[in-house]
RNA sequence: GCGCGGUUAGCUCAGUUGGUAGAGCAUCCCCUUGACGUGGGGAGGGUCACAGGUUCGAAUCCUGUAUCGCGCACCA
């Protein structure tokens, strides 16, 4: 169809082909490109520091470790996000002689992907986890992740990922098996990790416990209702959950709430709803005079605080609901319904005996858990928690990151000034800094860590009871128990508890490996800004306290993908944008670009296709330059270039080289203060609107002159510019850099990968 | 309630220590130029959310307001 460009062409530079080759005849044609380069990175080994060059090897080391992906499907334009960053960094590192590590991997992502294999067996066969058992749920669970698993590394090896895959881990592989116990062994034996009976956040869907940053709220309207418990009972009280009442077994007041003097210490029975109740009447400065009545029921087994109170005040816990939601006691009704059936039930069992006195709509905050969109409910159960606050003595803490903060040895601290010590010490920066003030309000408000799920996929708590005449004896160790009759405890821990180990987990510790000697603390942690609290808080904790060490020194946070509309990237809005469709339309480089360009850390950004088009046009943009470049000089496979060599340019190339040497110092500070987004940006520009638009073209008008002397000046500026250009934009768009790299007649050139940054 | 962030050209956003406002896309006009029409040249378009203040000078610093978004707490 290009007939007529074609004739151009080699009309005008019949010695085109012969010269450069016929590719660059044809537009940039990234598929048939992509695989191929990738192909010849893994084989070259680079992806692995031992086989780095002598210069890498010898140099500084640099590692980060790859954000795991969740098994549970594939990745989204956020992941790309995320792998473009990462790689621009990894790039950038080996190019600039570091010792570098990208270690990849995949998370189990525990109740995320149970409840997806769940979800699917349950509507293929109509069969619960109870019906094909633990055994054969977590065949089936594997079989997803193995395949989730593929997907993952696929795609990450079509974004151009550059990571180690010799070195690649899972969270629940075997090796981290034995991390995770060894982490739990150790806090067990300090006493940070503790079994307690307490309220915690059940999800009735997901049927297991999940930790106070696994909620989700949304505010909802509601009713308020404002009650009598009974006639007799001269305090009203008020509440949006009425069904809950029927496990009162207190009601609190203000100690300085003088309409209510009188009651305290007094106890009242009646029969509510069907259910015998009795109530101390208490004083607790957390109740708040001015809010409904000023009097508040208490119920320690539905609530947090309730819980709390009743602590404090001897109150008995008494339970009413049970963990399918549904109520335990009660009239005709309310016994064995759901709660939202039975709050309706008791509202009218209320106005049917006159008690009701007052109904008024209100914004509530209600509690869904995140994975499974279920209504939490309070329940008091017997779990394992991490103690945040409990004093303990850090032992052998040679580490200055440590000693930084003040902390030495032998000083007893809790696992929170660890974590916040780890910050305010200046030993981990985090990127940009205004999450920094996020994360200490985080840990104020921090409270112990559950983290037992009574899901069958994660790791199994190595802890072990055998039931004797007086008492259950517990072993905790990281092999079962010798002798008969111990059984294992059947829950599962929370998967960032794992998670949390990963920067040192993945280096082989509790064995003492050269990896983790050489890689931690890894150099820096890129990751989205919502995972701050799951992941980034938990490392901090499980690295100062088990290695006593940071697990990385600067925090890089990414935000959210939206669409071109800005909005949430949702199934039910189905607008995912899938990264290999525009991978196969415009290019694994034109992808990278887009998603970089324009977005500085922490900030949410959009992405639409014609921003990805944009940098289409760019990759064959540069195509085309090279096309001009290498027609236009003399240089050829046969006569190669020697790029380092000193150049006589004449003072006009000399000030444009200059101009040159100014763009990349400039651009080399940005990549040094993580400013992707501008270098991109500087180097697109640079490259089109400069290197293009003016030098190109100026160049045209000297090459038809017949001034020997500065056709030879520029011919050898345009060669050199083009090389320093392809080192520059290589850790941006990898995979068309190296391309043009090797068609690139120089003399004793390396990969693209691991040659020299420019600046 | 406490805290954080955004508000700059029609759209998406830059603007790193305060010095007469920038880019890409879109719009309009011109151009078959020795690589590229996925191209080139040019033009229009902004009282930098608003109100004060500091300063010789503020998009940039300070105070307040509005508005959108986010986090945390409350959630009887």
């Amino acid at each position: 169809m290009d007939n007529k460009k074609d004739i151009k062409i080699v009309g005008g530079y019949g010695h085109i082909d012969e010269k450069i080759g016929a590719k660059f005849l044809k537009p940039y044609d990234s598929v048939a490109t992509e695989d191929k380069i990738y192909t010849l990175w893994e084989k070259s080994g680079y992806f692995n520091p031992d086989n780095l060059p002598e210069r890498n090897k010898n140099g500084e080391p640099f590692s980060i470790v790859l954000p795991p992906p969740n098994v549970t499907g594939m990745l989204h334009m956020g992941s790309a996000l995320m792998l473009a960053i990462e790689d621009i960094m990894v790039r950038y590192a080996r190019m600039n002689g570091k010792n570098t590590l990208w270690l990849p991997g995949t998370d189990h992502a525990a109740i995320a992907t149970q409840s997806v294999v769940e979800k699917d067996i349950q509507k293929k066969e109509g069969k619960s986890r109870h019906d094909i058992g633990r055994e054969e749920l977590l065949l089936r669970v594997d079989a997803y992740a193995k395949q989730s698993h593929d997907t993952i590394v696929r795609q990450m090896k079509k974004m151009g990922c550059s990571v180690d895959w010799s070195r690649e881990a899972f969270t629940l592989d075997e090796k981290r098996n034995l991390s995770v116990k060894t982490a739990f062994k150790k806090m067990y034996d300090d006493g940070l990790i503790y079994r307690g009976f307490r309220v915690v956040n059940w999800d009735p869907k997901g049927q297991t416990t999940i930790s106070d940053d696994e909620i989700e709220y949304e505010t909802r309207k509601t009713k308020l209702y404002t009650f009598k418990y009974s006639k007799d009972i001269p305090i009203s009280i008020s509440t949006t959950r009425p069904e809950t009442k029927l496990g009162d077994t207190g009601i609190a007041v203000h100690p300085d709430d003088t309409r209510y003097a009188q009651f305290i210490g007094r106890e009242f029975k009646t029969i509510f709803a069907g259910q015998e109740i009795s109530l101390k009447v208490i004083a607790d400065r957390s109740v708040e005079m001015a809010f409904g009545t000023g009097a508040l029921g208490v119920t320690p087994a539905h609530s947090q605080i309730d819980w709390e109170m009743a602590q404090r005040h001897g109150l008995p816990t008494k339970q009413v609901i049970n963990e399918y939601a549904k109520m335990t006691v009660g009239i005709e009704g309310i016994k064995d319904k759901k709660v939202t059936e039975a709050r309706e039930a008791v509202v009218l069992w209320l106005k049917e005996n006159d008690l009701l006195e007052k109904e008024e709509d209100i914004e509530h905050n209600i509690s869904l858990a995140q994975r499974t969109g279920g209504v939490v409910e309070p329940l008091p159960k017997l779990q394992w928690f991490i103690d945040v606050n409990k004093k303990f003595n850090i032992k052998d803490s040679g580490f200055t990151s440590l000693n930084k903060q003040g902390i030495v040895s032998e000083k007893e601290v809790s696992l929170k000034e660890l974590m916040k010590g780890a910050i305010t010490s200046g030993s981990i920066r985090i990127m940009p800094d205004r999450f920094e003030k996020v994360y200490f309000n985080w840990i104020e408000n921090l409270r112990d860590w559950c983290i037992s799920r009574q899901i069958w996929y994660g790791h199994r708590i190595p802890v072990w009871y055998r039931s004797a005449a007086t008492a259950t004896e517990i072993y905790c160790d990281i092999n079962p128990p010798k002798g008969e009759g111990w059984k294992q405890d059947e829950d599962t821990l929370d998967t960032w508890f794992s998670s949390g180990l990963w920067t040192f987990s993945t280096l082989g510790w509790p064995e003492k490996t050269i990896d983790l000697k050489t890689f931690h603390p890894t150099t820096i942690l890129e990751t989205g800004s919502d995972i701050l609290f799951f992941w980034v808080a938990r490392m901090i904790l499980m690295s100062t306290y088990l290695l006593n060490e940071v697990p990385f020194k600067t925090v890089y946070l990414h935000g959210l993908v939206r669409d071109a509309k800005g909005r949430k990237i949702s199934k039910s809005l189905g607008n995912n944008v899938d990264p290999l469709d525009m991978i196969t339309k415009y290019g694994s480089d034109a992808v990278r670009m887009s998603l970089i360009v324009g977005v500085g850390p922490g900030s949410d950004s959009k992405i639409g296709e014609d921003k990805i088009k944009a940098y289409k046009n760019f990759a064959n943009k540069l195509w085309n330059i090279t096309r001009f470049v290498l027609s236009s000089t003399e240089y050829t496979l046969a006569n190669p270039f020697v790029e380092s060599g000193s150049y006589n340019y004449n003072s006009n190339d000399n000030e444009l080289m200059k101009i040159q040497n100014a763009m990349l110092a400039d651009i080399t500070v940005d990549m040094n203060n993580y400013r992707y987004y501008l270098a991109a940006e500087k180097l697109y520009h640079y490259v089109w609107h400069e290197f293009a638009d003016k030098l190109i073209e100026d160049s045209k008008k000297i090459f038809s002159s017949d001034k020997v002397e500065e056709i030879a000046s520029r011919k050898q500026f345009l060669f050199v510019s083009m090389c320093r250009i392809l080192r520059a934009l290589h850790p941006f768009m990898p995979f068309l850099t190296e391309e043009i790299w090797s068609e690139m007649p120089i003399k004793d050139k390396s990969l693209l990968m691991v040659e020299k940054w420019p600046g």
